[in-house]
DNA sequence: CTAATACGGTAAACTGTTTTAGCAATATTG
DNA sequence: CAATATTGCTAAAACAGTTTACCGTATTAG
């Protein structure tokens, strides 16, 4: 049975109901921590507006999933608080918190008891000011609109924040609009102290505020892809290694004529693959056409228009390796379209290996890329490198084949 | 030259070496401001251990980085230097800072020259230590593996960052799983002071935590869902509106045998809609069947178990009103390959209108949620809530169908 | 012509930690 | 047994801002 408090001002607070005039009320499923109000109880049950004026009647505990005893200002304690009650200093208090070895264990168990007791929390701002580290790493987006609804960003941002929370730091998100980096709010996230450090996902090239990270020291790392120019930090998936097995698995299966739709080309992951299947193709056929390289965007569309283009210039190729899974989607799409069979007729491979690619048939086979785990490799570097412990981030973490349905022996014909 | 001083104690701080016993050394690109240092000077060029003990005879400079001095710290200019530079007190650059009117037209003018000659930013942990609001806050998602990987989530977080980021907040990214709840680190966020409020995405009657925030009154709106049991304030799409759009658009078709795929009935906006279609089927055939409501778990695996549910023991639906899009996709490929045409033998009707649903077909007919805009508002509002603008925050985003080609008249048999 | 008010600014108190230098008391060493 | 080290803790100084109470002028009102 639930009841309300409605103290004689702020808003109402929802209790559990122990008893009322002595008679226990579901005793169970309650915390152990129990209070009693002088207060004013109004039933939630129908619209009874009954009240128990003098409320010393009831017991009640607070509802609180996690319950611990509480009235809203806790008259927010600090550390000076603390240390009044433990009979300590300052300084002594600090020390338990920070796990620091000086402190004798009496002392510290005199300590964290008061801090149980008092429920004191340090406050971070606070601790950020004096200390050296902030405990936050940002993530920063390209400008895209919806970035974050793309099954790629998310899958690697949940890593991040996966492995993040597990290292007690928190993360914030930014996208990194023109007027943004305008204001050098990519900078200021640094000199205003905000972060210890950056995660940056889905840059390229093309991207110049990564500069400004290098130029002043700031320790920044990029995600899934590497600087041509600069010397930055970086994690990404082996996009080489990617490309050789989707190139072996087609060759393998009697692939001659094989077609790629790669996109973004000022991204160094993106040459990774185009260069993979430009030595592939000159050991296989001895040369290669650039007819046979169409620009796909990065999306399903584009992949569809781009295979529209191929069919039209090249239309005897066998298979088709696409730079991402969406392309491939919509590289499968217009070729049925066109009455040919997948993969009867093309072979098409794509990269990613996107979670829930809902009912495509025939099923996608596709280089599965560790983005998940490369986000949490990234955090766990970043903080390293934030801490010194290490200066030169580069890593590469392998891919593996995933083989479904959309490759088969090649047509004979 | 460089040189790296090390106080008697702590870390070493890299310096130029501006002069050594009276030789200048490398006087240009260095730092105006100087110092001189009582200290221990090893040099840093190859192993010379060599230590200057009284260092009055060497000169330093601070390297800074790029563009304005260069260096590891870049001598970190606070709101004393600028007052000093500018010839006026700490609370007044302060003010000038915060906009307060106080100041005149000249003063402000001055203050801001040499706050940008000067490169100033002010510490945001030093703000908010003194002041009110810590400009942060938080996204609370459920304990879903790869959750952020989901459009929907990530079309509700394109809206709550790209707003947050307009409003000069930043939004700091966490899920909540077990662990979490118990260490009572949803709490911390507001009792650490590492937030304003929280945004709750994907939550229902069952995630208790809520109540926590609701206790101690910290500012918390749930996210396209409401609480049942609490007056927790929330945003959310208008369900009910779309559940009567889709039925609508079946009834016109001459659609009777209609079923319903839900999901999570311990959400409200589920109830919605649920709540919708009861009405409406009582309506229309005076009576409604539990065999024609199948759970379908909002994933497209559970929409096509359901629908083979359905159509096992109802033959005769003619149509499928679907909790969300995946469900009906995962519905239509049941339907399709039990040899049922879609809309010819049944139409389907999907919720959420995720974007770039990739060639689907046929086109699902859906009710759209306007998530972005929803992210956005709900940042907005709790902005206002954090501020004590506003108090109750009961606001509702209306939908529209979006007519493709998964729905068609009824079949004539 | 005096009192009241507005203006523009300042000194100082305050926010809640960490860190450093130092100080007794005890333990170890020569 | 004196000299030195170690242990366990504390006082005080940062850290970098905001806010409040107050203080001369200058203007306006009575």
């Amino acid at each position: 049975m639930r009841g309300r408090i409605s103290r004689t001002s702020g808003y109402p607070i929802h209790f559990w109901l122990l008893e009322c005039f002595g008679a226990p009320v579901m005793p169970e499923d309650i915390d152990a921590r129990r209070s009693e109000y002088p207060i004013i109880v109004p039933m939630d049950d129908g619209q009874s507006d009954g009240v128990v004026e003098d409320a010393k009647c009831v017991t009640l505990a607070r509802i609180d999933a996690v319950g611990y005893p509480l009235g809203k200002p806790p008259a927010k304690i600090n550390i000076r608080d603390v240390a009044g009650q433990a009979g300590v200093s300052v300084a002594t208090v600090s020390m338990v918190i920070n796990q620091n070895p000086r402190i004798s264990r009496a002392t510290r168990a005199k300590v964290n008891g008061v801090i149980q007791q008092l429920g004191y929390s340090p406050s971070r701002p606070a601790q950020t000011l004096s200390g050296k580290y902030t405990q936050v790493l940002a993530v920063l987006l390209p400008a895209l609109r919806h970035a974050l609804a793309d099954t790629y960003f998310g899958e690697l941002l949940s890593g991040v924040v996966d492995r993040a929370g597990k290292l007690g730091h928190k993360i914030i998100v930014e996208q990194t609009k023109p007027q943004y980096l305008k204001d050098h709010k990519h900078i200021e996230l640094f000199e205003r102290k905000f972060v210890d450090g950056v995660l940056c996902l889905g840059f390229n090239d093309k991207h110049h505020l990564l500069a400004d990270f290098l130029a002043r020291q700031y320790p920044a790392i990029m995600v899934d892809n590497r600087y041509s120019e600069y010397k930055l930090d970086f994690v990404h998936c082996d996009y080489r290694q990617g490309a050789q097995q989707a190139m072996n698995c087609l060759i393998q299966l009697g692939h001659r004529k094989i077609a790629m739709i790669y996109a973004a080309p000022e991204s160094a992951t993106s040459r990774d693959v185009l260069d993979i299947y430009r030595q592939r193709m000159m050991a296989l056929v001895g040369g290669i056409s650039e007819k046979w390289m169409v620009d796909g965007m990065f999306t399903a569309e584009g992949g569809a228009i781009a295979t529209d283009k191929l069919l039209s210039e090249a239309p005897d190729i066998t298979a088709l390796l696409c730079g991402n899974d969406k392309m491939a989607i919509g590289a499968m799409h217009s070729l049925i379209r066109q009455g040919l069979r997948v993969p009867q007729d093309v072979s098409v491979v794509g990269f990613d290996d996107i979670q829930h690619l809902p009912f495509i048939s025939p099923g996608l086979t596709t280089v599965h890329l560790p983005l998940y785990e490369l986000g949490a490799l990234a955090v766990e570097r970043l903080i390293e490198r934030t801490h010194d412990k290490i200066s030169h981030i580069h890593e590469v973490l392998p891919t593996h084949l995933v083989l479904r349905e959309s490759t088969g022996m090649v047509r004979q014909s």
